[in-house]
DNA sequence: GCGACAG
DNA sequence: ATCTTGTCGC
């Protein structure tokens, strides 16, 4: 399961999504949207606070028990040891890790060249996630756990849902969906502010 | 004090 | 995150 936030350039309006991907065939089983207003500023530490409340909307939008969540941001790598995809896990109960597509936590090494290397996010003593390389020659994402799930299983569903794509499958549909929303509701498309597609 | 800083 | 066209590459 996969989730994304967008926001208008504009308008303060915002979308949630939430993604149920297969993972077998990475096929996507279900969207769910969400629209709402910003309702708190972005700071570096504070994610959660910003996107946890409506990706909580999204996710009981869905007729699907998600198995996992896969958060776009940072599970235990963060500043306070408590990023967006723990407070998720947390607040759901569900298994959750993050995948970050920049560093917050400084220093890493960067791991070989090729997919499926990676390296440990460290800070002093500590390992907090890794560095992962999702496909050759890119930039590597930053893998680290959230709630009810290790480090090496986060790292394994990371690259099973990267056979493609840097991002995993699931947070990519889900960046999709939600700027499809928000593109799609200028004014027009006057849907209602939840929405559910299964398939 | 200064710079960096998930999305 | 978002603003943006073409362009180089598989």
């Amino acid at each position: 399961m996969g989730l994304d936030v967008s926001y208008a350039k504009a308008t303060n309006q915002v979308c949630a999504a939430a993604v149920v991907i297969e993972l077998e065939s990475l096929a996507v089983a279900e969207v769910a949207t969400v629209l709402g207003e910003v309702a708190f500023p972005y700071v570096p530490g504070l994610l959660a606070f910003r996107e946890a409340p409506i990706l909580l909307e999204a996710l009981q939008g869905l007729a699907h028990e998600p198995e996992v969540l896969v958060c776009d941001g940072y599970g235990i790598a963060h500043p306070r040891r408590f990023g967006l995809a723990c407070h998720l896990g947390v607040l759901t109960g569900l298994p959750s890790f993050g995948v970050a597509k920049t560093s917050f936590i400084a220093d890493f090494v960067n791991p070989d060249r090729r997919r499926g290397a990676w390296s440990p996010l460290k800070e002093g003593g500590e390992t907090l996630g890794r560095a992962v390389r999702t496909q050759d020659g890119v930039k590597p994402v930053f893998v680290s756990v959230g709630h009810r799930i290790g480090l090496d299983q986060a790292c394994d569903m990371t690259l099973r849902l990267c056979p493609r794509y840097r991002i995993p499958e699931a947070t990519r549909q889900a960046d999709v969906a939600s700027r499809r929303v928000l593109r799609t509701t200028g004014r027009s498309g006057g849907a209602p502010s939840g929405a559910s597609e299964s398939r």
